[in-house]
DNA sequence: TTGGTTGCAAACAATTTGCATAAAT
DNA sequence: ATTTATGCAAATTGTTTGCAACCAA
């Protein structure tokens, strides 16, 4: 009776163990600063011994995405990897090597954004920004 | 004998009609300025009348992006689209309605990017940064 | 000639879906 | 009792790979 269930019910979800164990494994995770994908998180799961299909991960997490639970993310492609929405925006920094995942948020370019799209005769409704970085070179 | 061939023994690639018809069908398409899946130049392909397989479309985007020819985005999950890159770095403007991909750049971001990677002790390799945006709301 | 290239089909990986069963309200 | 969710396996989608035939250098 956790304040998972409050999150889901309002979300107009059905409280169910799949659903609760997925939410807690998304807020306990500090796997890649919390981004997991599909596997990642049925693996946790198991880990964790409950016996909950990959199907149904797969499921849950596309609700959330939905209800706005969980933000989606495509830093590559094949595969998504899902983090919880905490509120507030941010963008992130990839490494390339290790997969090291920063997160940030800048306002000149948030606001540089705005004027851009502006300029252009648009309304910036979201988007996305990832950088690929690699640890500075350090003297051998 | 037009310029495709020294673009792609320049490349260090073999000049064989596949080659040659890909990179023509990237130089001519106006689709969404220029950006198209495999499959989009797979069909691009049999419409001309050309008889190449599906896997060799995959195999030579995938030598190009090697070779600079060509740059790899992932703008949505499940599938990739391949632009000409032609020197020049740009962002990405896409319309959530209609589809349509305005490029740009701003020199402002770009130098702010550089410093926020600075900042977290990496470098910047590269970045994407895709803005979503709808046309401004005229007056009714 | 000779090694790189292609086409086709089979192989793969990530994700989705159909359906009978199980669980939540 | 109803309605919705789950598990499993089969189906899809996008992409890659093995291999024999083929072609450019």
């Amino acid at each position: 009776m956790a304040e998972e269930n409050q999150e889901l019910r309002k979300a107009g979800l059905k409280v169910t163990l799949p659903r609760v164990k997925i939410l807690q494994i998304l807020e306990t995770s500090q796997l890649a600063s919390g981004h997991m994908s599909a596997e990642d998180v049925y693996m946790a799961l198991r880990t964790a011994g409950e016996d909950v299909g990959l199907a149904t991960v797969y499921r849950v997490l596309t609700q959330f995405e939905g209800a706005g639970l969980v933000t989606r993310h495509n830093f590559e492609s094949g595969h998504s990897v899902f983090e919880l929405a905490r509120g507030e925006h941010h963008d992130h920094m990839v490494c390339v090597d290790s997969g090291e995942v920063v997160e940030f948020t800048d306002p000149v370019i948030e606001q540089r954004q705005r004027e851009i799209a502006a300029q252009h005769g648009y309304e910036l409704v979201d988007h996305s920004l990832v950088l690929h970085v690699r640890k500075k070179a350090s003297p051998v």
